[in-house]
DNA sequence: TCTCCATAGTTTCATTATAAAACTAAGTTG
DNA sequence: CAACTTAGTTTTATAATGAAACTATGGAGA
């Protein structure tokens, strides 16, 4: 058999990130659902995507726990989408692709838009990373250590 | 025809960097790349992967500008692949997909190792989006604006 | 130099994923 | 209750992936 290898068992945490959304469409699922879309068809029309691959991902992204679904909000005997805490977690990783393409994008001109600060329109600043003692951390400063 | 959605047209950046690196084993060839790994046969020993696909991937890395090929440093006549600016600013991605396994995995018990500030040991903080002016910001402290 | 092994791929073939369109079934509306 | 909307599933075709075999060049030793 040739299956598509899983990482799911793998010990890097990476690998196991992206067996839950390294696909070409999850993480445009979930940039839709921080949007507020919450319905099948709204998702399939934002989107443009086929409908049978939109009812694969979204089957896939409720059993790993990052949408889950719940009696639509307007009454209707129909359900909804919605994102789990886990969910709402994949906000930096959109945030960390966002700014990749805005620093490195060969025609940046094509980007539509930037996110900004909401109290003052200002474009924010990369995404930092601090030690625990709040010194701010380039990649060499880091390291990997098994966990304890 | 029934070819594969592109995105590299796409105005939402998300879309555009998951058009360079949005699939199973990009995102995994860059952390050893990160690593240190520069040969072909190393990543692929490293990897697990099929050569066929590795030789692919590489190539399209390439193509995005994220790797470049270098004759070897060993003095061989063989090529290797060098991170360019663009591949090391993946870096934050990989951070950002590393934290949310570590936040929110299922079984945070197989993951293998946690990223430390190399000075003291001690694990990083979680990835932090600020505004220009220095403010912490949450999610729902952003918006998206048109770009100017 | 000649032979053998290592490296870095490519080719072939089978399987799986993706896409588009047609189809189905339940829910809603006039 | 007839027509339409919503939320999928099924069908069929194409593209991507994976494993193994194959090729071609580079290097190392006799």
């Amino acid at each position: 058999m040739v299956k598509r290898t899983s990482f799911a068992g793998d010990s890097c945490p990476i690998a196991r990130a992206l067996e839950a959304i390294g696909d070409r469409w999850s993480l445009l699922i979930i940039r839709e659902a921080l949007f507020g879309t919450r319905r099948f068809g709204e998702f399939q029309a934002r989107l443009g995507m086929a409908r049978n691959i939109l009812s694969a991902r979204l089957r896939s992204l409720v059993e790993h726990g990052i949408l889950t679904t719940a009696p639509a909000s307007d009454g209707s005997a129909f359900q909804e989408y919605l994102l789990t805490p886990k969910g709402r977690g994949i906000f930096p990783i959109l945030v960390a692709l966002r700014q990749w393409s805005e620093a490195f994008d060969d025609h940046p001109e094509e980007i539509a838009t930037i996110l900004v600060d909401r109290q003052t329109g200002r474009p924010v600043r990369p995404l930092e990373l601090h030690a625990s003692d709040g010194r701010l951390l380039a990649p060499a400063d880091t390291t990997l250590r098994p966990r304890s």
